[in-house]
DNA sequence: GCAAGAAATTTTGTCTGACAGAAATTAGGA
DNA sequence: TCCTAATTTCTGTCAGACAAAATTTCTTGC
């Protein structure tokens, strides 16, 4: 019934476990829209005969897909479901990727440099009330947090989010996410450091302005001064530049 | 010696599989260190000893750390060794992400413009003699096909990647690669039915003459312009820029 | 002494069968 | 009809087994 296993008959693609041919299959069917986003998959039990496998190899295929994220443990935690990948799950392995790279602040700051000022120019043409709401939100937020003193690191990363998600564009979304996760913090650091409080909340207040008026130069010239920021910033700080980041989470969930 | 598995003391965490906590604790000791990328890791056998669980328990956790890019097979294909996630895992992911979103060629199109010229522009400053020298034969392989009415699609996707690459700025890299081969294809595509090879060429050359002579201003510039070719190629040749991508690879090896 | 070939030993990929505890289903009972 | 209890289904793990492939070790012939 299944071909998929590189059995008797074909000489060819000699070696391919069939734990990987299982899951290939499985994420065709997925990809395909054989598989729907959104049903379960049957039992590992059920699995396995269908493919005419034993449950171990069944269990191995399952944890590539999970890992893949294309497949997810929901509700109860029994059933598994067929998921789209998260944001999160791309972005931790992109987080890993540039932390064993050693990539340092200045790359990440090069990436923003291109896309920030991109998300707040669409932002400006396509964001919602809803959207404008969020933001809105966000800086009060902002700004009673900084009259308190406190860290204004989480409060930005979501600003810049907000922001990109404004966009409608999930690409866009996607590309930038975890650069913004590892950036951001190093960014309301040296802002602290700084007591440039004020002028981060100044340039978001800017940037928002100017999303909501749907202009878009001005939203891209401010969110590309306030991106610059972090540069003067680091020389005035004295902080290096070039310094590797540093960071840690798992993207084994 | 181990407590990573949440076995007897703690009542805390349940229900966390032992098989993800092995794959967390060893991710960890690859990004700490403990397992430097390149050494190897000991057999299924010796692991599931050391973590006091079962051959079977190991292989999942296994499977989970290769699917995550940090693990491969090498060699002979016995022995796994750690490694860093290339960039070609993590492209894959995203692709998927993108399929399975519906992403259109105008989303794609808008990352494109916020990245690719910032790589020009960066490239202009950094290329080194080597990076110039493959994108020069990039050039003449991309005239030979021209010449003899090739399909240029590889050759563009080639050359944005090897522009990109003369960043030297692997956060870039990374963030442009996946996009860039879903969108490419489309583009040259739209060229090829515009007839427009000569001016997909003339864009390149343009583009490497200015990154050579180490202007940043024309090489963003020229860019810019080529990326925005994709638009008007777009309502010229009366196609749908609107319409999500399609497209299908494994993100599964 | 050293390199090619043969033998012994690992190691991976799979399978069978089993079992406890968590979930989901079904069967009752109020 | 709605809620609790009994039953059945799953998942997570384990132990033990095997063939095929890969690796290591041991022989020999040169």
């Amino acid at each position: 019934m299944n071909d998929i296993l590189n059995g008797e008959g074909e000489a060819a693609a000699r070696s391919i476990p069939a734990f990987r041919s299982i899951a290939r299959e499985l994420e065709q069917q997925v990809l395909s829209g054989a598989l729907p986003v959104g049903s379960t998959l049957p039992s590992e039990t059920n699995l396995a005969g269908r493919f005419s496998v034993s449950r171990s190899t069944i269990r191995e295929a399952i944890r590539l897909l999970e890992q893949a994220g294309i497949i997810r443990r929901a509700e109860g935690r029994n059933k598994l479901r067929i998921t789209m990948p998260r944001a999160e799950d791309i972005g931790a392995r992109l987080k890993t990727a540039f932390l064993l790279q050693e990539t340092t602040f200045e790359q990440l700051w090069e990436v923003l440099t291109a896309i920030e000022p991109m998300c707040a120019t669409i932002a400006a043409t396509k964001a919602t009330p809803d959207d404008l709401e969020r933001i809105e939100d966000n800086l009060r937020r902002t700004e009673a947090a900084h009259a308190v003193g406190d860290d204004l690191v989480g409060l930005d990363v979501e600003f810049h989010n907000l922001v990109a998600a404004a966009t409608g564009n999930s690409a866009l979304q996607l590309s930038r996410e975890s650069v913004g996760e590892l950036f951001y913090p190093a960014f309301a650091q040296v802002m602290a450091r700084l007591n440039a409080g004020e002028r981060l909340i100044l340039a978001h207040r800017k940037i928002f302005a100017a999303i909501s008026a749907g202009d878009r130069s001005e939203a891209r010239g401010w969110m590309e001064r306030h991106i610059g920021d972090f540069q003067r910033g680091c020389d005035l700080a004295n902080l290096d530049f070039d310094a590797p980041i540093t960071g840690s989470m798992s993207e084994i969930s």
